[in-house]
DNA sequence: GTCTATACTGGGATAGAC
DNA sequence: GTCTATCCCAGTATAGAC
């Protein structure tokens, strides 16, 4: 672990990201960020040369790890549903013990529509890469006849929305633990997508062992 | 079919619509709108008293029509699991037929937050009273067995982010019609919820007879 | 590393001619 | 019903003192 480069960089990027969780990227001003830190609007530009790098550092964050975690299941050799399985309860996992809601961010900044704007070709870039990886392991899914005939664009996004959503959930859900919210998320997907739910319980075991393994590799 | 008011404003409505789907409401700007039109930005101002008031009219035209519509469904007296399904039909149905992407103005001004800005209070209680019927049928689904023992927040928040996301690929899916395109998010849903899964078939087959008649009735 | 002062721009909205 | 002209404010960013 780095150390962080001061306090308050940090602190802007913890009241930043829950702004534009809340009112959007377009919806937050520097004023808006630097009044939740408390200090003035023109000291942020001391830590970051402008708004739109605030943003672009709390994007990749979340898409660089996002990247690493689902090319490791994928390297795993698992079946696909074990597979998604497994990345599913990572990727609840890991997005639950950030500080800030990463994903959220990432999922208002799409939906506005800001990745297309200029200055954030690379984070557009990312994604693409992030989105191939969960579109192989659905289409291998199919491929192996584990998944039903879907249509992987269409469970891809499907899954995307369905994580980004029920993890807003988090707040709410304080009495179950995070395991028991990961697997409901992820049992919610496959329950769905494999050709034989009753496969289920087979796949969440392997999927946990797989969390475990990978886990311990860091 | 009421005669529109006239040509800009509807043309207004539309362009908003686009705009703001992509932008984001605080992404789009008034200039934004009227360029879009072909008209000067102050001639906006002709039509409707703020930019406000466009999305607050963009807002109501699918707010009033989805309440109409899941509480046709909930007085049809039919099980929950066919009121789900077909719910599902119509909905996305209904916003295929749309000129405009009603759906995906609503979807990004909630998760921008305007919402709860002020000058929105009456569009937030539509929201909130159309999110209590569809929380109703899951409910009444989980009380009588039909449904796993799944939380209603949960499943009806899933709901809506599976509408939505699976409805942007309209323009994607244009070899399968609209109604496979229905069946195929509405089974994405069931099959998950669903003690039952084998039961599927005959909830979709009471569904589409169920929006017969309701479409009938208008 | 935070402050004050300030420059500059873009965006929402009004008034009034045509 | 659209235009031109214009106002005003909010928002981003810079310069330089402390």
């Amino acid at each position: 672990m780095a150390a962080p480069r001061s306090d308050s960089r940090q602190r802007i990027l913890l009241e930043a990201a829950a702004l534009f969780v809340r009112h959007g990227y377009h919806g937050t001003s520097t004023r808006d960020i630097a009044a939740a830190v408390g200090v003035r609007q023109q000291s942020l530009f001391h830590h970051f040369p402008s708004k739109q790098h605030i943003l672009v550092e709390l994007l990749d964050i979340d898409l660089d790890a996002a990247i690493v975690r689902v090319r490791a299941v994928r390297r795993s050799g698992a079946t696909p549903a074990v597979q998604l399985y497994a990345h599913l309860l990572r990727d609840v996992r890991a997005v639950v013990a950030l500080p800030f809601d990463s994903l959220g961010v990432f999922r208002g900044a799409h939906q506005e529509g800001v990745l297309s704007e200029p200055g954030f070709e690379q984070q557009r870039r990312k994604f693409t890469r992030f989105s191939r990886e969960l579109r192989a392991i659905v289409e291998d899914g199919v491929a192996s006849s584990d998944f039903r005939d879907v249509q992987p664009a269409f469970v891809e996004r499907a899954i995307s929305a369905l994580v980004i959503e029920l993890t807003w959930l988090r707040g709410s859900m304080q009495r179950a633990s995070v395991d028991q919210f990961a697997n409901e998320v992820a049992g919610f997907v496959l329950r769905t997508v494999l050709h034989d739910p009753k496969q289920l319980n087979k796949v969440r075991k392997a999927a946990e062992e797989l969390c475990t393994k990978l886990d311990g590799a860091v």
